[in-house]
DNA sequence: TATTGTTATACTCTATAACTATA
DNA sequence: TATAGTTATAGAGTATAACAATA
């Protein structure tokens, strides 16, 4: 057997920890805002730029279907619109308004300005670690 | 004005990414075993012992009354089970049953293995760093 | 035929407000 | 009065299956 020390399972418990706080932390700094989790994170992702349902329900890792609610709520809203997309006229390009854009960028702050908060007395070189060590993680 | 370095963000953003990737990963390994990921989540925190309405609903993050139908839904499956607390006869304690120990358990460990072998090419160095310094931002 | 997006349907998750029973 | 938990209600998130329009 490979041996398993004590702290594979520390850092496994520590990472799980982190995302339920991260979580409750998007919650918190959505809903003031009048907005779900989910929603933030819609708008959020369109703040680089359109996207088609398909590639979007892609990211957001939940099906087309379900995105199509999503995106008629946030419509009603005005805070997305549909665009028609010329090259295929099938699809169609989930879009920011210029609302949807304000709210984008303020969840967005809201919840980096409140991560930084939390990791501002890291020092510098843990600071450094801790960044390859993610981007490491993440492309497995 | 503060200095911020583009460090600063790459680190929020580097966390918001795990965040979503994590929560996605939770997603992924609940499904198979029948459960959402907030059943899942349920499941787990009762492994160390049972607890009241109240305290679970803090812990979760969610209101007493949303965490009365989850309680309902997985009662009704014989994975917890509602006993009565002698020293208040308002409160309940939630305990998981046999079936539900044995879920959780299966949860936790699909969990943390994956969680291993994404981590598992990091060096001790890095992963020593990792964990004092999400430690360190989940006191804050 | 395959793909894009929607509709219909059924559950689950969640919050707010009002309530019962007990402390 | 305050606290533990529930009920009623409404809205949001999600998946599955079946569908229309276009590629």
């Amino acid at each position: 057997m490979v041996t398993t020390t004590a702290r594979d399972s520390d850092l496994a418990s520590a990472l799980v920890q982190t995302m339920h706080r991260l979580q409750d932390l998007h919650a918190e700094t959505s809903r003031p805002l009048g907005l779900t989790p989910q929603q933030a994170h819609l708008l959020c992702v369109l703040i680089t730029g359109p996207l088609g349902m398909t590639e979007l329900s892609r990211i957001l890792s939940i099906e087309r279907s379900s995105l199509t609610s999503m995106v008629d709520r946030l419509e009603r809203r005005d805070l997305v619109a549909r665009v028609a997309n010329p090259a295929d006229r099938r699809a169609c390009r989930i879009e920011l308004t210029a609302a949807g854009k304000d709210l984008a960028h303020q969840c967005h702050d809201a919840v980096v300005d409140r991560i930084q908060e939390m990791t501002a007395d890291l020092p510098a070189s843990a600071r450094g670690t801790l960044i390859t060590a993610l981007q490491s993680i993440l492309t497995r």
